[in-house]
DNA sequence: GGATAAAGCGCG
DNA sequence: AAAGCGCGCTTTATCC
């Protein structure tokens, strides 16, 4: 599929724009294009000559982040046509570790030094009193031969890069660069799709939160007789603590100063009505100042397109900016109400709004969410082909935790099956001893008797571990299934398991999205990728196409996958309304099980 | 007044 | 010897 020589014909392109992104309607304003001859074009404003350039499907297009100049082309009407080669990629790839800018590329690959201007603008923009977060928006106003400096070195950049790297790419990584490139166009039809928002909804919750957090102000200032209190000041938390009478009691420190922690943790181990009242009123604030406020600054008539970066992360997993929607809360993920009832009468109050009900559903589609189950356990499985770890996940029906625990403790008894749960993350997340023994709240050495049973169980857990180890001292990384390399010092070989783990189902997940694309979207091209969260793909599909996609989808999701020593089951869920209502959807003999009534009530045909 | 570190917290 | 992993975002505190 791709070949170790690099093509005959190719140009690198790059746009300047004025702003970053297409669906606030900015576009470029300047672009340049340099080929292999050595021939350099330059435009600004007008375009002329440039449509045709991208319109060649046998000329090679060479970009730095080709998704957004890609898409900022076809803005000006210059659709980009023919493979396309993105320098950015081969970096990442190259070594997770390092930063991502043209610049620092540059200097890591190239013999000499990039060229000044990337000081002069930053000169010029300190001279005009720009802000950081202000200066895209302002190349526009940079002087013209300053500006076209730049976007011709910044392509010249490009090309050199491209001639020095795709050689080593190609042979390296010839499964990961042709993956990672299969998701340029894919990610950013999912980006331009994005989430319908419930704008009455989020103001509805904020107007509550902020009611929350009021109340808890208030409390918390007639403890300190004062007339305010900073709920979101540590420093003020522990003088409320202090005076309260249970700082001393506070036993988890801070990292790095080493002051009672104020964190949920330590909070919620107190039983005592003022931490109570702390714990509301941090929660109140993350969800309505984190949470609310950030789909409110980047939604777009009513839809936010949360910005998704496959280099975003060392592991390759996906990362989501402007609003991040991988971290949404969900439901009873933070604060349940029985948690704090027993310290302080909360009856009639709601305590947390479901953020995840403010992300609608489009009227006439559906969400689909397809996830692979204990994903990260599946990999540690594949890689140690422990005996014990396999034949358990060799029937998916399996509590996985619960035979664990079985085996280790001869009993799957809630407290043990806890146990060994917080073993096994332990191991795969590459935790220490005190770490265990807060999880499973026992002493260090319960810790370290529950690590020496799980070895005992699974002798193939430290061997692995100590083969990684072994690969990092002597070549400086590990290598995934997919071969994607994975630099770690010998310091840190404890997060090599996590590592492998990590990266090898991040990379599995992800490269489905290429195979939903050629069987399904060929075939239904109204269903749209919409978000990667790790182990799970959410899809928009019409709702008269839900059923017959629904079982393909599965299908298709399990069917692709890499070969490994254990099945990767899929499962599904389905909502019509928001992200909150989803609903898991059983399968028998490959066809959906509806729950009684469900067809109805979300009126699918 | 902007930039940055630290703490805290949401998800997988 | 000791080490929970990977992210993005907000606020406070502090520095220039």
């Amino acid at each position: 599929m791709i070949s170790l020589t690099l093509p005959t014909n190719f140009v690198a392109i790059d746009t300047e724009t004025n702003g970053l992104y297409v669906w606030r309607g900015h576009k470029p304003f300047a672009a340049c294009g340099v080929f292999n001859s050595g021939r350099i074009v330059f435009w600004r404003d007008d375009f002329k000559g440039l449509k045709e350039i991208c319109a060649d499907e046998n000329l090679h297009k060479v970009f730095f982040n080709a998704k957004f100049d890609c898409e900022m082309l076809a803005m000006i009407g210059c659709p980009v046509k023919g493979r396309v080669w993105d320098v950015r990629i081969f970096a990442h790839l190259l070594d997770g570790r390092q930063a991502l800018n043209l610049d620092s590329v540059s200097r890591r690959y190239l013999p000499q030094e990039p060229p000044k201007v990337v000081a002069e603008i930053d000169d010029w923009m300190r001279a005009n009193k720009i802000k950081k977060a202000d200066k895209g928006a302002n190349f526009k106003n940079l002087p013209p031969d300053l500006l076209k400096r730049r976007c011709i070195g910044d392509t010249s950049l490009t090309i050199k890069l491209f001639h020095r790297l795709y050689p080593v790419v190609a042979k390296t990584f010839p499964l990961l660069m042709e993956q990672e490139h299969r998701l340029i166009p894919i990610v950013s039809r999912m980006e331009r799709r994005g989430f319908l928002i419930d704008l009455e909804e989020v103001h509805e919750q904020r107007m509550y939160l902020e009611t929350v957090i009021e109340h808890v102000q208030q409390y918390c200032a007639g403890i300190m007789d004062n007339d305010f209190f900073n709920l979101n000041s540590p420093k003020q938390q522990r003088e409320l603590a202090a005076k309260a009478g249970f700082i001393d009691q506070i036993t988890i420190k801070t990292k790095k100063t080493k002051q009672p922690s104020m964190n949920a943790e330590a909070l919620r181990g107190l039983h005592h009505p003022v931490a109570a009242m702390l714990l509301l009123g941090k929660m109140a604030s993350q969800l309505s100042g984190t949470f609310l406020s950030q789909i409110q600054e980047h939604e777009v008539d009513s839809v936010v397109h949360a910005g998704l970066d496959s280099c975003g992360t060392l592991s390759g997993r996906f990362s989501s900016s402007k609003p991040n929607l991988l971290n949404i809360p969900a439901e009873g993920g933070h604060l349940t109400k029985e948690e704090l009832q027993e310290q302080v009468d909360f009856t009639g109050i709601d305590l947390a709004p479901h953020i995840k009900k403010v992300f609608k559903v489009r009227p006439g589609f559906a969400h689909i969410h397809a996830d692979k189950s204990k994903l990260e356990v599946a990999m540690l499985a594949h890689y140690t082909n422990d005996k014990v770890l396999c034949g358990i996940l060799s029937d998916p029906s399996n509590d996985i935790h619960a035979e664990i625990s079985q085996l280790m403790f001869e009993s799957t008894d809630k407290g043990l099956r806890v146990r060994s749960k917080a073993v096994v993350f332990g191991y795969i997340y590459g935790a220490g001893d005190e770490v265990i023994a807060r999880r499973v709240h026992g002493s260090i050495s319960d810790a370290k008797e529950y690590r020496r049973k799980l070895e005992m169980l699974c002798p193939t857990i430290p061997r692995f571990k100590s083969q990684l180890a072994t690969q990092i001292r002597d070549r400086g990384y590990i290598e995934t299934v997919q071969g994607r390399r994975h630099y770690l010092y010998p310091g840190e070989s404890y997060m090599a398991i996590n590592r492998m783990c990590q990266g090898t189902g991040a990379d599995e997940v992800k490269s489905r999205l290429p195979a939903i694309e050629e069987e399904l979207i060929s075939q239904y091209p109204e269903l749209c990728p919409l978000l990667n969260i790790h182990d799970d793909i959410v899809s928009e599909v019409p709702l008269e196409q839900v059923e017959e996609i629904l079982p393909k989808y599965k299908e298709v999701m399990e069917r692709t996958a890499l070969k490994y020593n254990i099945p990767l089951p899929v499962s599904v869920g389905v909502t019509t309304t928001s992200w909150a209502d989803l609903t898991e959807i059983a399968f028998e003999d490959g066809k959906p099980v509806w729950p009684e009534g469900f067809k109805d009530a979300n009126n699918i045909p």
